[in-house]
DNA sequence: CCTTTGATTTGATCTGTATCAACGACGCAG
DNA sequence: CTGCGTCGTTGATACAGATCAAATCAAAGG
């Protein structure tokens, strides 16, 4: 229902092309602008734009120019680096109300892709940064996030350098709840989608496809996953699927 | 020389338990401090200490309540992760300038290890969090080291999922190198230092000592690197050693 | 309904690195 | 100088996950 909800007022915006209102914007209370009050949220207002994007659209190239930084409203995106040779390792996926840009830097050095249809809540960077330098509730908010990301990158790089290919996959199925819990109000026991294909999955995790593929069968099997259809299932023994992932009990 | 240098001032520290004036600190344009003024240098000079470590002890165990945040000043730390049956990850090596601790939060899930002797500029928590308030300065430097820290873990994320154990190790030393001759001046072509042991290595790279010695091994008889003894050692051979890197060529 | 195409599963092998096991080298304390 | 502990090297073997290779499946278009 919540989800609908969501669904309904993207296409609002794709079709309107506007500047939908702040104040009833889905992620209001978990972005850039958690912080901000009324005045502060009218500032940003004049200067965002929505932007929108098909599955598997390029959103920026590494090296890019960034003309605008943005937070993600809906839909997914991945953070991915590649080898000369081709390898590539996915560094980050954002979800709705992440931000994506550096303040202060006109480049990144990895490449931002739409991996489910995504809109942006795109700010011009130049008039954004000025704002930053006048608004203190959104320079600290950048700064918590920025924070947030760097521990979420350190505990990711425990699960590249140390976890076996199945503490991996119950990870980022633990991570995946969280995420898709917190963006759909909080409906409890809830099916879950996969937003990757396994060649993304893998890709996230420092696997190949194939050993996604043969772990995500074993534990359905093992009955810790009920599937639905491939992309869709429900967490049907999640203490398993706790003590699978390797991480402390919280 | 510069080395000399460095040594004395920090021995001068240990002895004198002082404030040492910020204006002669070797990292003063580097760490936090980097864009403070004259002023600005003042109000931070009345709420640091310097503390002092050595190699091996434990600077801050994860969950511990954080009284002071610090810049190293000089020595060499290490952030690391251990899982419930001991498996360990090191997700950060500070090097002098590089700062500890997170404003706004009381707490860091990793552990915080002196790897050599490191001297450490601390400041009271509280107060600093104060003063970032009212210095643009020192938060806007703050959030750029930030980002600096996550392009880092972004880059190791890549070596951690995809490198081989010949590529983490060029990576390695192509890191170290960057760094060690950030801190000396500019000396170039100079002997570098392991600050770490074998199963230090190993653990920041995600392999087991073994490899790392057999990797460190095999490119000293590839005529990469030359070894004055097991610690010391300089690059015999840039261009090899960047190819083993498996970057792109900047 | 048939074809196409991309995604996924499944199976058979291969291999890089871990693991297990000695052994050597250095530094330090007595 | 001698013994002992830590660190590092080297060798033999095991195995998790990669790689190679088909076979299924499922949605989309004709």
């Amino acid at each position: 229902m919540v989800v609908r909800a969501n669904e309904r007022y993207d296409q609002a915006m794709l079709d309107l092309q506007s500047r939908p209102k702040c104040s009833e914007c889905p992620i209001r209370h978990r972005a850039v602008c958690a912080r901000c009050d009324d005045d502060e949220l009218l500032m940003l207002e004049q200067i965002k734009t929505y932007r929108s994007f098909k599955a598997g659209d390029p959103m920026l190239w590494r090296g890019d120019g960034l003309t605008y930084v943005a937070s993600v409203v809906s839909g997914v995106a991945s953070l991915g680096k590649t080898m000369e040779d081709g390898r590539t390792q996915m560094v980050g996926l954002l979800f709705p109300s992440d931000f994506i840009g550096r303040p202060g830097r006109a480049a990144i050095d990895f490449d931002v892709v739409a991996v489910t249809d995504v809109t942006l809540c795109c700010f011009q960077r130049k008039p954004f940064e000025a704002l930053i330098e006048t608004t203190p509730h959104i320079a600290q908010r950048l700064m918590e996030m920025a924070l947030d990301e760097l521990d979420a990158a350190r505990d990711w790089m425990l699960l590249l350098g140390r976890k076996t290919a199945r503490e991996k996959i119950a990870t980022f199925i633990e991570m995946l709840a969280r995420r898709q819990q917190l963006a759909n109000a909080s409906i409890p026991r809830q099916e879950l989608v996969l937003p990757l294909t396994r060649y993304e999955i893998a890709n996230y995790l420092g696997l190949t496809l194939e050993t996604v593929s043969r772990q995500l069968g074993a534990m359905k099997k093992e009955g810790i996953l009920s599937f639905v259809d491939r992309r869709r299932f429900r967490v049907a023994d999640v203490e398993a699927l706790h003590a699978a992932s390797g991480d402390d009990c919280d």
